[in-house]
DNA sequence: AGCCACTCGGGTACGATGTTCGCAACGGAC
DNA sequence: GTCCGTTGCGAACATCGTACCCGAGTGGCT
């Protein structure tokens, strides 16, 4: 008890004698259940159904739902991978861009990974990656670190804000056209108030940004901010 | 049900008759309850005996514990507050600060962020109040929103990473040292390893920053990073 | 003052969840 | 062939969010 560690990606998972589901079988199916439906669709019962296998079963190859949840992060940034270029600029987007189409794909990661440290082997090993982009730049390594997790922040954040809408969406469970259809009165009414002025020219007289765009914007910020600290 | 109004800030509140609790004390109550043992203890009959009432009862007032969670989260930054003085880096450091207290004193909001817009009356008021500091540095509003998207994008990033080591202490309900003599180890391997250099230079030869340094450290990076771009 | 319609508070109950217990059935070792 | 550890899993339990329903109390009208 005491003696064994404490964290998830250190155990060793037994493989299954007979038939077996197998903790890959089961962290997949977890997954493509968290995709299609939303986390809350991803209970142990249902799971053990998908995989055709008794609910108490995976509690053979998982201590709980909490450390499927983990598996599950860490499962699916094994799909990531950047080659390093030595261009520092083009090696730290390109990471970028796969945490956001990480994120992207995968809605329920946002609200998960906060809350739980990435040490995972994949995790470690993108954290690895983002490093040696970082190097690039600086020889400096904690400067290094601190330009990675402010990147890293950025995408994070960035995509936390594109998701929340349509997050709201689906949870609602309207269609886009009534999801707006109820909104769009409740802007109106913000904007008649007049408490509001910035947020109404915002609306108003400001040009709408593709989600990209923004994410392109944001990104090149950061990247000269950190550029000119770090050289 | 067509005319209703779908999303919850603008719903008409009933006054209670009786000796009510009304939602301000629900929300109130449910936000103590969330800060002091986390989002996960937040439950209706606990928000009840909390309260001193039955548990139907809170019905009458929250239509859901999900929309709930709404409430709480626009109450929570209904504490927020900035002076706008005209000095663009100032104002927005000053909002970009009060965000992160915001998220550090109350952990579970992290989590809950991501997946619901912010259309409460507070977080209204907060985003005017982040686009009026912006629009000191720049006239077009468009231009505004993007560099108020980016800074904010971080803070919420940065926040989300400093506080998950912390999160999974008190969900894995071990001490401080127990959780690191836990993790120690399980370090110790994947720097023995070999396989992650960067990773290691970071943990062996890298100095640790404070999480305030670290934030001060983004924070400026990314507001250079946008006085570059909006000039 | 008296009455009625309506609202409020809340006990009870239902279905679903995560997790544990204990047992039957299986398979490799001797 | 026998045996023992291991596996899969049915059943049960505590707890959750929420719907139903009714007694009690109130405000407004006559």
């Amino acid at each position: 008890m005491a003696d064994e560690p404490a964290l998830v990606w250190a155990k060793e998972r037994r493989s299954p004698r007979r038939q077996a589901p197998g903790v890959e079988q089961i962290v997949r199916t977890a997954i493509a259940i968290a995709d299609a439906e939303g986390l809350p669709a991803v209970s142990m019962r249902r799971v053990a159904t998908d995989l055709g296998s008794g609910t108490a079963s995976l509690y053979r190859y998982v201590a709980s739902r909490d450390e499927l949840l983990d598996l599950m992060i860490d499962e699916v940034k094994a799909a990531e991978h950047t080659e390093i270029t030595g261009d520092w600029r083009a090696d730290l987007a390109s990471v970028a861009h796969q945490v956001r189409l990480t994120l992207l794909r995968h809605p329920w990661l946002s609200g998960e990974l906060p809350g739980r440290p990435a040490l995972g082997t994949n995790s470690l090993r993108r954290h690895e990656a983002a490093l040696a982009a970082a190097a690039g730049l600086t020889a400096d390594i904690t400067l290094a670190a601190g330009v990675v997790d402010t990147v890293l922040a950025y995408v994070f954040g960035t995509v936390a804000q594109e998701l929340a809408e349509l997050q709201a969406q689906r949870r609602s469970g309207l269609t886009k056209e009534q999801w707006q259809a109820s909104v769009g009165p409740y802007i109106r009414d913000v904007i008649a108030s007049g408490q509001y002025p910035q947020f109404t020219r915002r609306v108003v007289e400001g040009e709408e940004w593709s989600a990209e765009r923004v994410f392109e914007f944001g990104l090149n910020c950061v990247l000269d901010g950190v550029a000119a600290r770090a050289g």
